[in-house]
DNA sequence: GACGGACACGAACACTGTTCTACAGGCGAT
DNA sequence: ATCGCCTGTAGAACAGTGTTCGTGTCCGTC
């Protein structure tokens, strides 16, 4: 048979439930034009995410999108938690990870956490369930062994690489649904709400006395564009790792 | 006339939306025991929090919890956000500032982010509220204020120093909200899904080959407490800072 | 042809944040 | 003292949410 939905899970973890009999699909319902599968949830989904924000997915919307009532999915997905780790899952799958080069090791692991950054970009407020997301599924665990085979390979000592994995991978999740979270506020008409990079210095400069430094720094505080922050933290992160090869 | 509460949302974030006329303060209705202040319900926000975790912080909960209906609670709170902002800032108003020491300003900026973290673990999966938190907080930028006045004082470079203060605000928030869904996933009994060290080093050990760094190095990757990885990530963001000074 | 199993689906439950409406009571002005 | 205002308190309701139950309906196999 097909798996159930728990079963799918289970294996996305690499754990077995005991022997599951495999049956013979059965055919589609006869009646609809399209057959529900997990595919079409999660292609649906990642539309939903794309056009209206992590926000605007839901059971219902999902449902609706496919012409059905939101019961029917949970043939297919245990629970929108598992959605969430399914949409992850997938976003990580489409991660291009390189053949680890002593020489490029830098360019390399900052293009791996780049792709990252744009995945989750490009699905707003989706790095909010990436958050959720168990450390044992085992797309993110591809990624996660790609950049640790990187790391190796530019010397890093295993310990450092090891935590600095996680470090990096946090800090792009945070950084993404930073972003998000931004740009969301932006796009609601709250207008005296929003707050340009002019507003912002206006309103630094407004500060009471108890603020000198912010009062001093605001150009270098609100300087740069959000892709410039997020070299600089990578650039941090990466340069003081214990053992790095110089390259090129 | 006690203000709004879009008012006193306003005053938080430095705006002035025209002058309101301030007028007597009435008295409570004669009929409560306690009147509702918003400091009673930060308070008992935070401790629904505390007890039960952040997900449980519900506009219903804090009503019943003061012996009223949620509607109540709208005369003295915008929104849900705006409670979520009302605790962030309590939150950070706890935090010591220390004056900033040129001698020590490595073991001060650690200080105040690991006293952020703690606030934050305190009141499990809070930080989540801290990442959509407008930066225009005026408590969060005291805090701000005070991490770039020790990253000054201890020669880093303003641009750099700017930069850092956001990166490491962001880095403890993160850590903070992973840690606290970390947990939320060991106290639900899935038992078969809790992942204690020793499981996931068995589980990395089942993996296939296609993970030959991950089954090497599981020791160095679940090495450690969660506390050690903080500390070794925030030694990695500081340290890498240009124009720090040596100290003792 | 009849059985069984997998799938689809409508309805319902227990929640959530928020708003509308009415109601109480103290203050200021008359 | 009496009137009205205005603030703070609530009850009820609305539009959502995730999830489950039971029923139906079709397919492939016996």
């Amino acid at each position: 048979m097909s798996p159930t939905p728990q079963e799918r899970r289970a294996a996305r973890h690499q754990l077995d439930t005991g022997a599951s009999a495999p049956a013979a699909r059965r055919g589609p319902s006869g009646g609809r034009k399209k057959p529900i599968t997990v595919d079409a949830i999660i292609g649906t989904a990642f539309g939903i995410v794309a056009s209206e924000g992590y926000e605007a997915l839901t059971m219902r919307r999902v449902a609706t999108a496919l012409e059905t009532g939101p019961s029917s999915l949970y043939a297919h997905v245990v629970n929108k938690e598992d959605l969430d780790e399914l949409l992850i899952g997938r976003l990580c799958a489409e991660i291009e990870l390189p053949e680890p080069d002593p020489a490029t090791w830098r360019r390399q692991i900052i293009s791996v956490c780049t792709q990252l950054r744009d995945q989750y970009l490009r699905f707003p407020g989706i790095s909010r369930a990436a958050f959720a997301a168990a450390p044992s599924n085992l797309d993110t665990l591809r990624v996660a062994e790609g950049m640790l085979a990187i790391l190796l390979a530019g010397g890093i000592e295993p310990q450092a690489a090891a935590w600095a994995v996680d470090s990096l991978a946090l800090y792009v999740n945070a950084y993404s649904l930073e972003v998000s979270l931004a740009d969301r506020r932006l796009d609601r008409k709250d207008d005296e709400w929003v707050v340009s990079r002019d507003e912002l210095l206006r309103r630094f400069a407004a500060l009471p006395d108890t603020f000198p430094r912010t009062k001093r720094y605001a150009a270098e505080l609100t300087a740069g564009t959000v892709d410039d922050r997020f070299d600089f933290t990578l650039g941090l992160m990466i340069g003081g790792l214990p053992g790095a090869r110089v390259d090129h």
